[in-house]
DNA sequence: GTGACGATGTATCGGGCCGATACATCGCGG
DNA sequence: CCGCGATGTATCGGCCCGATACATCGTCAC
C-alpha cells in the first residue's frame, strides 16, 4: 500500500525521503498519522532494487537560497514504475477496502478510469456493508449479553458504518452519472469516457 | 494492546485459542476485523511464559455431549495476569489514543474506575481534536492545491472527526454526572465511588 | 457405509509497518 | 558561541497479518 502512495507522490514530482514524509502526511492525513521511517527508507531502497525509481545523490541543491552540501537522494519515478503504479491502483484485491487500503486509492483516483473507481467505491461499500450486518446482528443476538459500554461502542460503529455507506452510495451516484465531488477535477486520465451501455437511473 | 484484550476475556472465563478469537471478534467487532492465529498463538505463549495465564492441555472435554479425544489447550487468568491486566487498563501511554488501542480501553470501561476512564476519554479526545485541527488548516491552507477526490476524502475525515469529537463530549458529561451509557451497567468495579470534590458542572 | 465438506483446533513463516534510537548538518535566537 | 529545533538518512526489535500446513469432528449426500 506504500508502495502505491510512495508511486503516486514521485509521480506528481520528484522528491527525497523526508519530503514524501512530508507530503505523504498532508494527502493522507485523513488515512494515517505518519509514515515512520523505519519504513519508508526500506521502502524506497526496494522500489529502486525493483528499478521503479531511479535515486539521485544531490552534493549541492538546486534551490539557489540553500547552498547546502548535505547529502540527500532525490527520487525518481521511472517508466516501468509508472507502469507498476497504474497497475496497483487498478487491480484490486482485498485489502484495496480496508481502511489504509481505500484511502490511498481513493486519494490518487483523479490518476484512473471511472470504471476503476466505480469497481473500489462499490468493493468499499460492500466491505462497509458486511461491517454493518455483522454489527447488527451481533447487538440483535447477543446484545443484551454486552455491558452497557461494549454496547455502547458497537451502536457508535455501526452509526459511523451506515454514514459511511451512504457516503458511498452519494459517490458512486456521481461516479454513474460522470460527475466528480466537487466538480472540479484534475483532468489527468479521466475526461472522455462513456463505458456503460444501460443505467440503473434516468 | 492484543495483550490486554486477551486478559480482559479470560478475566471473564477460561478459553481456549480457536474460542478466544471468536469471543475477540465479536467484543471487539468495531475495532479490528479478527485477529489472527499468527499473532494470537505466540500471544499466548509469551502470557504464558510471563506467568499471567496458565495452560491447562484437555485430553476429554467437560461438555458431556462432546467425547471428543481431541487435545485443546484451556487457559485461565492466574493472579498476576489479574494484576497486570488492571496496569494495563488504567495505564494510558500515547498508544492508548489511536483507535485500536482505545477501542479495547473501552471496551473494558466497566472493569476500571471513574477517574481512568475519564482521563482515557479526554485524550482520546484531544487525540482527534488535534487530526481535526490538522485537516482543518489543510484544508484552508492548501485545499486549492488539492484535486477533488483527496478534497472530498479529507472533508469526510473532518466530518468524522467533528462527529467523534461530539460523541466523546457526550460520554464525557454523562461520566461526570455519574451516569453510564445506557444506564444499565455492569457493577464489577464501579458503584461506590465519589472522588472529584468539586465539579465543573451542577 | 463412505466420502466429501465445513467447522474446529494448533502451529509456523515471511513480510509490512511502527516506535525508538543514532548520528549529522543547518539556521536562528539568546 | 552555544544550544535547540528543523532537516536529513539509517538501523533494530517487535507487533501483527496473511498464507500455509496439518489433523479431527460432525453432517449430509450418494
Amino acid at each position: 500500500m506504500l508502495e502505491l502512495a510512495i508511486l503516486g507522490l514521485l509521480q506528481e514530482a520528484p522528491m527525497h525521503g523526508y519530503e514524501l514524509r512530508k507530503e505523504l502526511a498532508t494527502k493522507l492525513g485523513t488515512i494515517r498519522a505518519a509514515i515512520s521511517y523505519g519504513t519508508l527508507y526500506p521502502t524506497l531502497k526496494r522500489l529502486h532494487a525493483a528499478g521503479w525509481i531511479s535515486e539521485q545523490a544531490t552534493e549541492t541543491d538546486i534551490v539557489p537560497p540553500m547552498t547546502s552540501k548535505r547529502g540527500r537522494i532525490v527520487y525518481k519515478i521511472t517508466a516501468e514504475g509508472k507502469e507498476r503504479f497504474a497497475d496497483l491502483l487498478a487491480q484490486a484485491g482485498p485489502e484495496t477496502y480496508d481502511d489504509a487500503g481505500f484511502g490511498v486509492h481513493f486519494t490518487f483516483f483523479s490518476r484512473t478510469d471511472r470504471a476503476t473507481r466505480l469497481r473500489i467505491l462499490e468493493g468499499r461499500r460492500r466491505r462497509i456493508e458486511e461491517r454493518r450486518e455483522g454489527l447488527r446482528d451481533m447487538l440483535s443476538r447477543a446484545g443484551d449479553r454486552l455491558d452497557a459500554y461494549t454496547l455502547e461502542l458497537q451502536r457508535h460503529g455501526l452509526d459511523a458504518c451506515e454514514r459511511e455507506v451512504r457516503w458511498l452510495e452519494e459517490l458512486i451516484t456521481n461516479e454513474r452519472s460522470g460527475r466528480t465531488p466537487s466538480s472540479a477535477a484534475d483532468p489527468a486520465v479521466a475526461p472522455p469516457e462513456d463505458p456503460a451501455p444501460h443505467q440503473d437511473r434516468p
